[in-house]
DNA sequence: GCTTATAATGGGAGCGTTCCCAATTCTTTC
DNA sequence: GAAAGAATTGGGAACGCTCCCATTATAAGC
């Protein structure tokens, strides 16, 4: 019975050559070589060989593995596509750059336990943070544990993080005044929640709008989300007497909600009220009407955020880092432009 | 600078004992005075000590780490909250019982590296493998190399093999044979892809139903799509020139297609063409008009799978389970069942 | 051709745990 | 109160790798 586990002094054995020659190998250490080097390759490749993780990570205090953390106070982020895209882009980065990705979600009960893992257990060489709440003890503790991490969405206290994120204000705003321009005289909006910085951005942003052409904000226009289809049907209802002939909606999850409180009260989209929503999720294409909404790269944040946490982890004292991803206004029929064009047309 | 990683050591000395007590209260073995535990546990607590994960791994040959393999050939699945849910149920049982978990998505491109990582780096001590297709290389592989794995979803040759899965083919079959029942003559049926168990059992239920009450199977009332949106509204739009008066939608996701492109043909639901979903997806309540679907518990799926892999690793030579979790037709109105019994009210 | 620099390679010493066996300390029993 | 057994504790030897330094082979320079 030889079926010990297979190992790189059996490596070593089988191309005559020394353990720390395999090493080399296996970390790509350029002085080897190249004759060794291919030698050394196609026996691991006949073997099939694979150098043990947890020794690896022992050995070399490095464990190619990042953390991805996802908060569950936000629980309605996991019933829409966002979380499945941005999984999607760390993964891609991850595989291109062999690493793994660990997976926690901060279920609150368990967070204490899951944190203390995470920061000083040593299974993760970084972490993303994804949507965190603004005051989140995750990142309280991976700051002062010195653990490598990247937020998805900025900070709104801390300067010094390094994060990912779309310019919330400015989209949002801009989603606004496209609004105003089509000639909405009361633009209401349902904004996400105002404990998560994305929240609060797109709210400063439709505030940002108004003040630009003039507009005296009005509180009775203004009503607070949580992400959620059902949020943002219930609070299209309590804004419905307001008389609103247009609304911003801070995410695409929301306005469909929103959609369905429209419909219900008789109301035409866009013709009584207009609709923007945030996102562009695959299904704001599909809505009836198609859904004018503000288009984020998900993937992408994903993608450069895990991208941005490998450099951070092999630079010591890396500089934060702020990466800012461009979003785009996708104009459908829920905003009305199209119908006015017409109609401009035929005229 | 005294800043050295705090280990199993500095407890031991802090605590008055030796290295392998504090070995032996980390994992809870039973022969240590209740003393010395307590004595051990505190100074752990107030270090606020985490044992290094790399090391337990190495020397006990165990990480507890389950890896959850999620094949991305059919990225479909991925844009819908199938995963989401799925992911959550697993995350749970692993924060129960002190597991953690790994993610891979298997894009095909780097499917062999990450394959063999995954069998053979020794980072986890079982997987999960999620909506597989029939012949998927991952199953060959954990199989071979005798990596305990629990399948989401049944697989349709080998026997021996552990998964959790609803009975697809019977709730498949009872949707059906609702439709049937409620007087419906040309039921149709848009299938899942045939390359993975599910759309196949799901369509075996179908031809089930019929048989049962005797109908021929018309192949052109049978389409086949992917579990996507687009290939329910495509291969709805394939299917109207037979005139159906019902149709049996293997998955939400695909029915809301469905209902749009017999939307945008003139048809009424559940008046002209009535229809049953699969899954009961969050959206499914609130669809236009609400879908009457098969619900299966999804997040409970990704729980038990993930309970049943922990006992497959700590029982050696474990026999294969099969569980099977129960399904639940849930009549709303798109199949018309309300409808009629108010017509039949009134009458 | 001999010295010196340089490229390749080998081997010892960890990394922080667990596991096993031996040693010690209590208990129990007669 | 001594012997035997059980409960508790300690320490050496892995686990499979990387890292550093020493050593050997090769190339370059005069």
């Amino acid at each position: 019975m030889t079926s010990d586990r297979l190992t790189i002094i059996e490596i070593a054995k089988q191309a005559g050559v020394s353990r720390s020659t395999v090493s080399r190998v296996i970390n790509d250490d350029p002085n080897v070589h190249a004759a060794t080097r291919q030698r050394v390759r196609s026996v691991m490749q006949k073997l099939n060989f694979q150098p043990n993780a947890a020794a690896r990570g022992l050995a070399a205090g490095k464990t190619r593995i990042l953390g991805l953390v996802i908060p569950m106070g936000v629980a309605a982020l996991f019933s829409d596509p966002y979380f499945p895209q941005l999984i999607q882009g760390i993964s891609a980065a991850c595989n291109q750059h062999d690493y793994s990705t660990m997976l926690w979600l901060a279920e609150p009960e368990y967070e204490r336990r899951t944190i203390q893992q995470i920061v000083s257990a040593g299974m993760v060489d970084g972490v993303i943070i994804a949507s965190a709440l603004t005051d989140d003890a995750v990142i309280e503790a991976v700051r002062t544990h010195k653990v490598p991490f990247v937020l998805i969405g900025r900070h709104p206290v801390y300067v010094d993080i390094t994060y990912v994120d779309v310019d919330n204000r400015v989209s949002a705003r801009d989603a606004v005044l496209h609004l105003i321009r089509l000639g909405y005289k009361r633009v209401a909006t349902i904004s996400g929640p105002l404990n998560m910085i994305g929240g609060l951005d797109r709210l400063a942003g439709y505030k940002d709008a108004l003040k630009a052409r003039g507009i005296v904000a009005d509180p009775n226009l203004i009503a607070e989300g949580d992400f959620s289809e059902a949020s943002g049907y219930s609070t299209m209802q309590q804004l419905l007497p307001q008389e609103p002939d247009a609304i911003f909606v801070a995410s695409d999850t929301m306005a469909l909600g929103a959609m369905r409180a429209l419909r219900e009260a008789g109301k035409r989209i866009p013709d009584d009220v207009a609709i923007v929503g945030y996102d562009d999720m695959p299904f704001a294409a599909r809505s009836d009407p198609p859904l004018t909404t503000v288009r984020q790269p998900i993937h992408r944040a994903g993608f450069v955020g895990a991208e941005t946490l490998m450099e951070l982890i092999s630079e010591q004292d890396a500089a934060p880092r702020r990466v800012i991803l461009p979003t785009e206004l996708v104009i459908r029929d829920s905003c009305g432009a199209r119908v006015m064009r017409e109609k401009k047309m035929r005229a």
